[in-house]
DNA sequence: TGCCAGGCCGAAA
DNA sequence: TTTCGGCATGGC
């Protein structure tokens, strides 16, 4: 890995090739936004970012050492994609389905933010997820100023906790909406630790996560790939049982693998951008 | 108007 | 253990 400290931005030349458009759309996250300079922002921990790639090499805003204090890890950058890629490219369709979505990278999110994006997930599509992840960013969230814009953090647990269905009624979030102040207030309880969810295996931990209510298989497993980085996790949801039965082949082997999350999101990816199955 | 959107819950079989 | 209706909301 080459790290080239520029003006404003670093940019990181690896083996592994950075798509941000495959990374932000590929259904993980709902929080970067496209710039009509063809840049992507966003905010992670409170600190805002522009990011875009040139020619596989991510590129981002800030110094040297903003980039090691919290990118590297967020971008995974210190991963095998590529290696990842071709141990999942054993036939035809996983090749396809690898080389169709080699840039995308699982990034490392904050787990509060991840669990209730997923919570907010569930039997939504991405757009509308989207508009209500902002308007609880922009009504609960810490305020943050940036290239002359105002921007949001996420919300922390200890604000959900304190308010009610009806306070979160502008969030139009429907039914969801009180298990997020549930999930808010088993953190503050301490009845959920998410130092202690990622001592545990990914099975434990699924367990654990699951006793949340509005928590079931597809949003703990998210959960535990996107917020905890558990690359074993493998949600077995709608669209999967569509790659799983177009792919017709055996899918034992993946979802036994360490990197099965990573796989699931180039057969998801792959899926879903070629209309499969609808 | 009706269906669907990266589901989950609780009841009933 | 599996199946199924209900749950809020909004786009098509």
């Amino acid at each position: 890995m080459q790290i080239i400290q520029y003006k404003n931005h670093v940019k990181i030349h690896s083996e592994n090739p950075f798509s941000a458009r495959q990374t932000f759309t590929c259904g993980q996250c709902f929080r970067w936004q496209e710039q009509e300079d063809g840049r992507w922002r966003g905010v992670v921990c409170g600190k805002a970012a522009y990011v875009w790639d040139d020619h596989g090499a991510l590129c981002i805003t800030g110094t040297h050492a903003q980039f090691d204090a919290l990118w590297r890890s967020y971008f995974d950058c210190d991963t095998d994609y590529a290696s990842i890629c071709r141990s999942f490219a054993v036939d035809e369709f996983t090749a396809n389905a690898a080389a169709f979505g080699a840039g995308i990278r699982i990034l490392n999110q904050e787990p509060w933010e991840t669990l209730c994006t997923f919570l907010i997930s569930q039997c939504n599509n991405i757009p509308r997820i989207t508009a209500i992840v902002q308007r609880l960013c922009e009504g609960w969230g810490e305020p943050i100023l940036s290239e002359g814009q105002t921007l949001y953090a996420f919300p922390t647990p200890q604000t959900l906790a304190q308010l009610s269905p009806s306070d979160l009624a502008p969030l139009r979030a429907g039914y969801r909406t009180p298990y997020l102040i549930s999930a808010a207030q088993a953190i503050v309880s301490g009845e959920l630790s998410f130092d202690k969810l990622r001592t545990m295996s990914t099975a434990d931990a699924r367990r654990h996560v699951m006793q949340l209510r509005g928590v079931g298989r597809k949003v703990a497993d998210c959960f535990l790939l996107f917020g905890l980085h558990k690359m074993d996790a493998f949600p077995v949801d709608t669209w999967m049982k569509k790659a799983a039965a177009y792919y017709n082949g055996d899918m034992k082997q993946f979802v036994d693998s360490p990197f099965a999350g990573v796989y699931q999101q180039y057969f998801f990816y792959y899926v879903r951008e070629h209309q499969i199955g609808k």
